[in-house]
DNA sequence: GTTCCTAAATTAGTATGGCAGTTGCACTGT
DNA sequence: ACAGTGCAACTGCCATACTAATTTAGGAAC
């Protein structure tokens, strides 16, 4: 694990640091499925002690991403359809919420931002850029957060936002993509926030994010069913 | 704090007990926002070593509860307005989704929970139970999570709960109360379950947990604005 | 009286040690 | 061959020790 920076400004705490390296693993399947962890391991594999390392843990298995067996052990979480679609529906109803609350407060620079995040997506879609357009993609629900004055929501949306990633990561790596229908979505977004419609924002959120058909894609990727344990809770 | 329990089955850790401690005490206004609280006099006063308390710190910071400035101080968090508005909306946000997938997953045998809640909750008001109404409310939407089968749902909610868990402690103490309403849009919402409306069951949720108008009851209450700062974010 | 600087006290962050519960495996008896 | 049992290694929980950064109090200079 890298030393802490020499500017106390920026140092950011070890736990956090070991927090992110792990759920990089496990996100990215490095760490599979399941796979049995423990402190001490992570800790001199990191170069750190067990304390940062146990709190990371524990806020792993906050996100849902690990399970602590007391005494026993630690082991990265199964993947269950269940959870993903629960994960699905529950941000969905954040976004929504966010969507609205940003129709109500945007101002005309908010406007402005959110109309050159979508012309970026075109063009990284264009360029066949995939990468960069799943970052403008997180950019643009982050920027609604923000218009919102919502800074809760992306909290709860991170905590659960880890079990779709793991599948969502598999299905990226495999290239399908819909691009086209993610602009007009966003188009649609903002054009409902340009208009102060809170409804309409919901609603084209609601629309985006659909939880059926979103899941119904997931679960048609081989490599997901690989993964997912068939009918866990 | 008190010894472990014998039976190593319903041990519960004792970060988890120190928190929910902490947690009583935080949102009874026992500790007033604000307050600084340093870990090592926490585990002096409970009996306990820094490590539970420390981790309990870390969970109550991510609960919006208290605030951990490294190397210098945890303090109470003070209220603001926005944090308690951003609360409410999005716990909505969260029950609403909640209540629509209960109206597509529920059962016979869970539509009888949910009138004889309904029915035990028109009892105490009747008596004038505040408590138990009170208790029974919280029953009542934990029921909906369980119908629905979402448990993240349920961690999700606790997260963001604690904000207008101590503003509404001081409305139930001031002996405000609207059981009537309260019941007619359970009653509400428990019809639409059982007609397996979907965006009734939501559009109920939605009317009974009013963002503006629980919003606008809070922050008339005078011990409120005693306590919340004025205008942070 | 005010300001600035220094040093000591206090804080959270991290490292390490000891403990009790859990697990798995070798051993024993049948 | 197999079921039962006890022991040993391993685990995470909690306690303690140490470190580094921040705050604060006190005194010196003006």
């Amino acid at each position: 694990m890298t030393q802490k920076e020499s500017d106390p400004r920026t140092a950011v705490p070890m736990r956090q640091r070991v927090h992110d390296t792990i759920r990089d693993h496990i996100i990215s399947l490095d760490w599979e499925p399941g796979l049995r962890v423990s402190e001490k391991d992570v800790a001199e594999q990191l170069g750190v002690s067990r304390s940062p390392v146990r709190e990371a843990f524990i806020r792993l298995s906050e996100e849902g991403l690990m399970e602590i067996r007391p005494q026993s052990g630690s082991y990265v979480s199964e993947i269950s359809f269940d959870k993903v679609y629960e994960s699905l529906m529950l941000r969905r109803a954040l976004e929504m919420a966010v969507a609205a609350e940003a129709a109500e407060k945007r101002t005309a620079f908010d406007l402005v931002r959110l109309n050159d995040l979508v012309a970026d997506q075109v063009a990284a879609s264009e360029a066949g850029d995939r990468a960069r357009f799943f970052e403008l993609d997180q950019q643009f629900h982050r920027a609604l957060t923000e218009i919102a004055r919502m800074p809760s929501a992306v909290r709860l949306i991170r905590m659960i936002r880890g079990a779709v990633d793991r599948v969502q990561r598999m299905r990226i790596s495999r290239g399908e993509s819909r691009h086209v229908q993610v602009i007009e979505a966003h188009r649609a977004i903002v054009d409902a926030i340009e208009a102060r419609d809170a409804a309409a924002a919901s609603a084209a959120m609601d629309a985006h994010l659909n939880c059926v058909e979103l899941f119904a894609q997931i679960i048609r990727s081989p490599e997901v069913r690989e993964y997912v344990t068939p009918r866990a809770s």
